[in-house]
Parts: C-alpha cells; sequence; structure tokens
DNA sequence: CTTGACTCTGTAGTCGACTACAGAGTCTAT
DNA sequence: ATAGACTCTGTAGTCGACTACAGAGTCAAG
C-alpha cells in the first residue's frame, strides 16, 4: 500500500534526489520507515507533491511553499494569511516584468537603430551606445534592473 | 595620471573585489602592475565599466558582455554579430516576461477566487486550488515556466 | 546464491555574480 | 618609526533549487 522513494519519484516525476531534499526543507516527509531505514510514502504525497510543483509554477520559492503548506496543514489557521502572500507574490512578479520590460524596450531601441547586416563593429551603434558619453542614448538604457532574481533554474 | 584599485573601484561605484573578479572573468585588465604589484589602470576603465553597468542593466550576462567588448575591442568584427546578440536577448526577455505573466494570471485568478479576511484556511480557494484534482483550477495554473532565470541577484 | 536494482547517509558540486576573509606585504602621514 | 589605510593572492562562502557522487547496506528474481 505504502510507496518507496522510487515509486514517488515515479510516479510524480519528481527525482529521488530531490525528494529526499525536500525532505530536508520540510516540505515532505515519510510516513514511516522498514526496519532497514527505508522510507514509506503514503499516496496522500502525491497530492502533497503536485501541490508544490503548482506553487513552484506560480513562482513561490521553496520557502513560501513550506508556509502555504504549514497553512495548509493547520486548517484553523487564518486564510487572510494566505491571501497576503499571495498579493505579495503578484506584486512580486509585477515589478520583475516591469523590470524586464524596462530592459526589452532599451534593448529594441538600441536594435532599432541598428542599419542591418552590412559593416564592422567600429561603426554599430548599439555598441556606440554602451560606450558612449552622451544623454540621449544614456536615456535609452534602463537605470538599474532591481528584483530579478527568477526562482527556477 | 594612472588609478589604483581602489581609486577605480570610488570613481565607479564597483567594490574593489568585484574589479579583481571582472579581471578573472577577463572583461577588465590593468595597464600596468608596480613593483610591488599594484594594478594600474588608465582613466579608460571606467568608461568600460560603465559599458559593462550599461549592459547588464540591459540583461546581458557577463559572458555576454565579454563578447560584446570582444567585438567592441576588435573595430574589423561583424556589426551583424553584435545585432544577433541583441537580437537573441530581446527574444529571451521577452519569453520572461510571458512567463511572468502567466504566473501572474494564475495567481490573480487565484487571489479573485478568496472572499476576504475572514475565515481559516480550511475554506481558503487559493489553498484548494493548489490542492485539488479538477481541470477547471487546473487550467488556472500554467503548465511549466520554463526561462525563468534571472541574472542579477 | 549471486546479480542487479534499489535505498541509505553524508558531503560536495552546479550556475551566476558577487562577497568575505586570512595572512602577508606596501604606502602615507605624523 | 609606527599606525592606519591600502593592496596582494588564494580560497571559500552566499543564494536557490537542485544534482551527483561515494561507499555501504537491502531486496527480488532467476
Amino acid at each position: 500500500m505504502d510507496l518507496t522513494i522510487g515509486k514517488v519519484a515515479k510516479r510524480s516525476g519528481v527525482a529521488v534526489e530531490t525528494l529526499r531534499f525536500y525532505e530536508r526543507r520540510g516540505l515532505i516527509e515519510p510516513r514511516d520507515r522498514t526496519d532497514a531505514g527505508y522510507r514509506l510514502y503514503r499516496e496522500d504525497v502525491l497530492r502533497r507533491l503536485r501541490f508544490i510543483r503548482r506553487a513552484q509554477a506560480l513562482g513561490f520559492s521553496l520557502d513560501e511553499i513550506a508556509e502555504l503548506l504549514a497553512l495548509s496543514d493547520n486548517p484553523a489557521e487564518s486564510a487572510a494569511e494566505v491571501k497576503r502572500l499571495t498579493h505579495d507574490k503578484i506584486e512580486d512578479i509585477e515589478t520583475r516584468i516591469r523590470d524586464l520590460e524596462r530592459m526589452r524596450d532599451g534593448l529594441a531601441e538600441l536594435e532599432a537603430r541598428c542599419p542591418g547586416h552590412r559593416g564592422t563593429t567600429a561603426e554599430c551603434p548599439i555598441l556606440a551606445a554602451l560606450d558612449r558619453d552622451d544623454e540621449a542614448t544614456e536615456a535609452a538604457i534602463p537605470a538599474r534592473a532591481s528584483a530579478l532574481r527568477g526562482n527556477r533554474p
């Protein structure tokens, strides 16, 4: 009835090493161990892993997911807390989107200035813009893109 | 006339350790060394560091910046190569934007379903969506957000 | 009864862009 | 002459989310 770690890996698509890693991070735990020390999981863990996968796809970090799981495991906790986490994450993501948009606009601006395929880098307006000292080109480059940390490799 | 590493750090806003790190990465190099082994830089290096800072703000990695600098240092190189790098980077950034937008939309959807501050997590629709097994909620969650690597901590 | 697949712990490596020492030598101002 | 600031090399640590061993023990099939 119970699943060994390999079975869980196969059925969840999460690697064995990753499952042990999640355990160290406090995200999952085996129901029990065999005499030999083998981990035994309830089928239940598959739902939990799906929860983790989904939350990751929504941009939550493992620490944040641990928090969500703790709230979920404890049904007496406040739902407002979950909403707050969700809302913070939305703002976080929107900041990152804005930073990336500024980057893209800066690059698109430079690309538009570039005449095309012929010629050497000596007359390349893109390199010139990165190098030059005037203010018109400076304006095309975003000041400092902060909060760009992506949480998935 | 030449600058020691500390002066370069002060005038560029780039930390001393980071300058040595950039040297190991092949981005900058001192013009010479003193008898004691102290690095000596031309003022020139400040422009190069500004180039690096700007390219970073546009989302280029240090490896990519090294490439841009190599092209820039060698004016006989093809300008098309620079345009290609720029174009690739734009596409890269747009992929990341789209991934983040999908995340944001998924989260916003969940947030909208949440009634508000009262209640416990037992009846929290956000947690339920992460946990549940039906397809309507599944649809609200982006499949797999790839290419989310941000290159700045 | 042995082969091969599986599991265990514990530690270390990966990626990117730094940051932080330790321990030694050097330079400047008083 | 000495304090304090500066610099050198080399190595290791940080963050997040894994991934990859090494070396030992366990289990199921033929």
